[in-house]
RNA sequence: GCCUCGGUAGCUCAGUCGGUAGAGCAGAGGACUGAAAAUCCUCGUGUCGGCGGUUCGAUUCCGCCCUGAGGCA
């Protein structure tokens, strides 16, 4: 079994033109790792790559996998990442190729090199809801009382507003039987080695982009795009809508805030995203870190850095 | 020139009946196992415009000056 390479980063970094220059360098083909990306229509907010842009500057075509899966009311999940990914890396091992892993969701990232297993049940949906009724009535305190009296560990490691992982917890237990805390969480005698770039810049370098890019998104149609997607009746009550950018821009278009409010927001919530995204980062382990303004030829360190034995 | 209201944290502002000050936003740090672009937690010293006066003590009261907005001539 080959190592995983994986290249990763916080939004707007650069990570998609690496990418494709890199996996052409690899002979190999790309495997998204982001959470939004794998939504149908959400393509201009999502910076999903286009076709004809799936080029290395040698005119080599570069597949990429785990984008376009479902539609946008569908729900999509970490465990279905994992699923589809591991059968993607599969694939590309039988034609002697080595997976690529390229994105910024940390968690479906980690959820791959760490194999996260997370328990075989569905979701909830009828329990999250009389959970987040209890919240309402009686308190978010309350609803983090009843985890602890079946799992003490986890209710000790959430604070009670935090609800989404409260019932979350409440819920694995409902369906398991067991508590969230006493059920394996890695699966560590098939971890297999992955060898992990983390592509950076200086922060303020890196929110000024973001601005950009998101003024970019704007003049090349996002807000049709929204307008588009809302009237085939996909709102916020799907998660793909709660994306950033999306939900902003569906608060302007029902009349919720103004323009320039929704456009601020999303380049402030979108500093924060980044933010989030490299606090995830700097947990890992073994990062190789790739400072874009430091390092004059990115490609060639991450090759350099790449052990032969690959693949 | 006169009158009125302002000048307090990077920004918007609150407040101190005189005992050197606090919110929101911005920003920073953190958590994270089936919503993760989600969800949640923590972090606030700044010549309180300047110089004087009164006072044990002034950002707070008084005077002058600088400065912004509006009004009257």
């Amino acid at each position: 079994m080959s190592q995983l390479i994986v290249l990763m980063g916080p939004t707007a970094v650069g990570k998609s033109k690496l990418a494709l220059e890199l996996a052409n360098s690899l002979n190999t083909e790309i495997i998204s790792a982001d959470s939004v990306q794998v939504y149908k229509k959400l393509d201009i907010g999502s910076a999903k790559i286009k076709e004809k842009e799936k080029y290395a500057s040698d005119g080599s075509y570069i597949p990429h996998h785990l984008i376009d899966l479902v539609e946008p009311d569908v729900n999509f999940s970490v465990a279905d990442f994992q699923e589809l990914a591991a059968k993607k890396i599969l694939e590309l091992e039988v034609q002697h190729k080595c997976p690529l892993i390229v994105g910024g969701t940390g968690l479906y990232i980690q959820a791959l090199t760490e194999l996260y297993q997370f328990p075989a049940i569905a979701d909830n949906l009828a329990f999250r809801k009389e959970m987040q009724k209890k919240a309402e009535e009686r308190g978010n305190a309350y609803v983090h009382g009843l985890l602890s009296k079946i799992d003490q560990v986890t209710a000790n490691q959430l604070h009670p507003n935090n609800l989404r992982r409260v019932i979350r917890a409440l819920e694995v237990y409902e369906e398991t039987g067991k508590p969230f805390s006493e059920l394996p969480k890695i699966a560590k005698e098939n971890a297999r080695k992955s060898k992990i770039f983390c592509l950076l810049k200086p922060r303020a370098t890196l929110y000024a982009e973001i601005d950009q890019r998101v003024e970019a998104m704007l003049a090349e149609g996002f807000l049709q795009e929204v307008k588009g997607l809302l009237s085939a009746g996909y709102d916020l009550k799907y998660k793909s809508m709660q994306s950033l950018g999306y939900r902003q821009l569906v608060d302007y278009l029902q009349g919720v805030n103004s323009y320039t409010t929704a456009v601020e927001a999303i380049k402030q919530q979108t500093r924060h995203y980044a933010k989030r995204q490299l606090t995830w980062f700097r947990r890992m382990e073994q990062i190789v870190y790739i400072d874009l303004e430091l390092v004059k030829n990115p490609l060639q360190e991450i090759l350099d850095k790449i052990p032969k034995d690959n693949g």
